[in-house]
DNA sequence: CGCGCTCGATGTGTATACAAAATGAATAGA
DNA sequence: TCTATTCATTTTGTATACACATCGAGCGCG
């Protein structure tokens, strides 16, 4: 099964990535950056020196960088000597939604009395002009999805809740782009169809929104998968 | 906000302590072992130093298990500086309440038509034994009460959800233990009715039953707090 | 020609030494 | 007497040096 340790680093803060003051903190945020833009692609092999030399530090804040992210289920080991970017395999993509359909849903639910209108609009308004400059690049995309849906999960007031989420999104971005399946437009509906119903303070339809929309991501998924 | 760093462990693995044939390791699993026993108390000031001489290893190899202590969460920072064990206030701890709501009463809905027969039968063996030792210690009761809900967790199939949820009890049980109420007998009660649902395959019964039971202990805690 | 052994190179783990920053006390001034 | 400033001590952050393990190549032996 997973680790708890990895699983207990979900239970941190990492909103204020790191006070990058310190050499080590500026190489936690560096790699993690490298990470997040896949730069650094899963299943890489991280060297402490070839990396040391790069982010011009010595080894030892390097490490304390690299043991902080392996807390934090980012980066794991191979064969326990290798350190290593991690990957994600489907089953794990899978369970990240099945929890997130969980957790989201509840908070869609609690958002609904809470969420500051302004907020929706906000939301909503980025979404169309999203919509109507056609196919957006990955990275615009993926900003706003977690714009959405972290915004969402805040507004739960559950804090422990909404940083779940987060960790929950941020891991499986590690997930291999190219097998995701199109689902840009069909996102963009299926969230206004979440705003719509927080509009209305309806908790119960925002719930059942949410619930669909991770539904119809993972159905998507598991077509894809179906074809190959 | 919950940082999400600290979320993100929530994603690793901690099952397996740690391959305890390095410094690093030994220290990782000594350090975190008296975090959990209440050796060392939240809001314990770390010195590397003394800590180093005292676990008998240099500083290097026990920043590097402190840096992942860190990013799993149960360290912090306190004013930038020291380190701190960290502690959890109510509103954390009834907010992870919510949260384990939500994924045990789906773990023991799924668990009910996979769990093992024989594993239920154990744990309930186990149960009607203490009940008939009179009070236990609190560190019996806690492992009785972690291997139940481990159990359960396990068994519903999703190792993500599972790891979650250790996360979130190991985390929980920072939690001043005086401002427990005292919970056992009902407890043991709760967890009967919940294996009695689990040995007839029935999963919504199963689910209520531990939606109650978690309920129950939120209620506790709150009349708990009313007192004061 | 194939198998195994040894030796070298590469990389990680650990310790120590040094630098920088912060905390606290003590003293001088108001 | 209170406060502010300075200096010493303590503690953390970083770098370097060394020890050890591991992997691979080349060579010798069967």
């Amino acid at each position: 099964m997973a680790d708890a340790s990895v699983e207990m680093a979900l239970l941190a803060d990492f909103a204020t990535p790191s006070p990058d003051t310190t050499a080590a903190g500026a190489a936690y945020n560096t790699v993690l950056d490298r990470i997040l833009t896949r730069e650094l692609t899963p299943g890489t092999v991280l060297h402490e020196i070839r990396l040391a030399e790069t982010l011009g530090v010595s080894r030892t804040p390097l490490r304390e960088a690299l043991r902080r992210l392996e807390g934090e289920g980012l980066v794991g080991r191979n064969g326990g000597r290798s350190l290593v970017v991690q990957s994600i395999t489907v089953r794990e993509y899978i369970e990240a939604l099945h929890v997130r359909r969980l957790l989201e849903s509840e908070a869609a639910f609690l958002a609904a009395e809470k969420i500051d209108p302004d907020l929706v609009a906000d939301l909503r308004a980025r979404i169309c002009v999203m919509m109507q400059s056609g196919e957006p690049t990955p990275g615009d995309h993926w900003t706003l999805d977690d714009d959405i849906h972290g915004a969402l999960a805040r507004a739960s007031g559950n804090d422990l809740l909404a940083a779940i989420v987060q960790a929950l999104r941020r891991k499986t971005r590690l997930f291999n782009l190219k097998r995701m399946p199109n689902r840009f437009l069909p996102g963009c509906r299926e969230h206004l169809t979440i705003l719509d119903a927080l509009d209305r303070r309806d908790g119960a339809r925002a719930r059942a929104a949410m619930a669909a929309h991770l539904d119809n991501v993972k159905a998507s998924i598991l077509d894809k998968l179906a074809e190959i």
